[in-house]
DNA sequence: CGACCTATTGATACGTATCAACCCGAGTGG
DNA sequence: CCACTCGGGTTGATACGTATCAATAGGTCG
């Protein structure tokens, strides 16, 4: 089920060097970090973690998609957060979890031990300052998704979504908005579902309308062709503003 | 409108000394802080900057109740942050505002211009690691918040917002859960709504709902009196295993 | 080929939104 | 001191969007 995954050795030739909590790492850091590092791989579906599990680990995503969720007394699931590479698992001074911690596809992890980890935070201003800059990011994130659950249509939810995955694939520099955009959804229609906060059968019958209006081609499950994205974010219900 | 609200000087008399982003601050660091602090107030209905402002400073509330709001292009209104004493305003290395930030009654912050404020995080090694901290705890809050409006009903949503009351306005340690817990509402009906992804006449007839089914007492329109805890809680569709 | 899993499509139910009327207390002005 | 207005809140009737229940399709693997 899972293919193998190639093992990274050096941080240099990392995938995820220049977006993940070691971003701002000097060649010195970087080394301590390499130090203590360790892979690990998780299979399609696994979990990784549970809710109040002691998770002794912190890490980096380096390849795959995981997800939070947390679930409700009677099992209804709803995702809270969607990690892709150079995303970061865990929080330094506490290991109880709050959430599930899920493999939607194959996952790498570039661990770190619990302990090391701290003490390296404590002597590394680099790395703390990364830490909180990607907290107040995933804040922002977070904020947005409240926007989207709380108060956007079905058919909102998924232009949104969409556009979400779009601007993650892109990056901006190189993205060119005037012609049509080519994405994979990294997961399946349930967790779509679960990341929305709707049912499996809506998400997909409003696929299917967003293709019979034209704003989408999907070939395969997983594939899609936005031929105009602006014609797509007219639809997601939010406001024009550009910030930041 | 605004009553007169006293005018704090000296941190060591602070009410928020102990929670706020100062809270682990030596009496040297606090020093620093004290010289570059100022405070402002708004009153309630008020906002205190909007979404793409360029907002130069940062903040601690002291007193009163703030709100964060995000807009869809058409006008509905989510709330995505509620901010109560001790909270932070701001964020530090970004000015442009992802959100609307409301005064929700008359507001008191202790306000910091964002440059020296920047300049003490970096020299402040207390400072960042409480702000990181404080974001991590609020991604948490975030968190369990999307599970509410993902995945909660309408009679779910106002108990788990009560419940939410309920545990910011008792330290954990000197509440007695065996007996009647009395609070305020923080906020109007209105701003309830936008903070549950309901409509105003929702929030109205679950809280009608709860007071006809005994679990909750209701004297004027903010006073609400829980005369079993457990009971209340018993309703929030929240697992009850007992996390963080 | 059959079993199984994911996704799609259809019919109906239900929870919350919407539209509308009314209530209540506080301010305001005659 | 009463009539009026205004904002916030409650209650009622109905509409509508999404959930639910159910059947079917398509792909993959044994």
């Amino acid at each position: 089920m899972a293919e193998l995954l190639p093992v990274f050795t050096a941080c240099s030739t990392c995938p995820i060097r220049h977006r993940a909590v070691c971003a701002s790492c000097d060649a010195e850091e970087l080394d301590a970090l390499n130090g203590i590092k360790y892979y690990k791989t998780y299979s399609a579906g696994q979990n990784i973690a549970l809710r109040g599990d002691a998770l002794d680990m912190v890490a980096s995503i380096v390849a795959g998609t995981a997800s939070l969720e947390r679930v409700t007394e009677d099992g209804r699931v709803q995702m809270v957060g969607l990690l892709l590479p150079s995303d970061f698992i865990g929080r330094p001074g506490r290991s109880g979890l709050q959430y599930d911690v899920m493999a939607a596809s194959d996952v790498t992890l570039c661990c770190f031990h619990r302990k090391p980890f701290e003490e390296m935070l404590d002597n590394t201003p680099h790395l703390r300052e990364r830490l909180l800059e990607m907290a107040m990011d995933e804040l922002d994130a977070a904020r947005d998704w409240m926007l989207l659950l709380g108060r956007k249509t079905a058919r909102e939810k998924i232009t949104s979504f969409i556009d979400l995955i779009v601007r993650r694939s892109y990056h901006p520099a190189e993205a060119k908005l005037d012609q049509p955009m080519k994405i994979e959804l990294p997961i399946s229609r349930e967790a779509m579902a679960n990341f929305l906060g709707l049912t499996i059968e809506t998400v997909s019958r409003q696929i299917t309308a967003l293709k019979r209006d034209g704003l989408i081609q999907i070939e395969g499950k997983r594939s899609v062709t936005i031929p105009d994205i602006y014609d797509l974010r007219a639809e997601t219900g939010d406001d024009e503003e550009d910030v930041g």
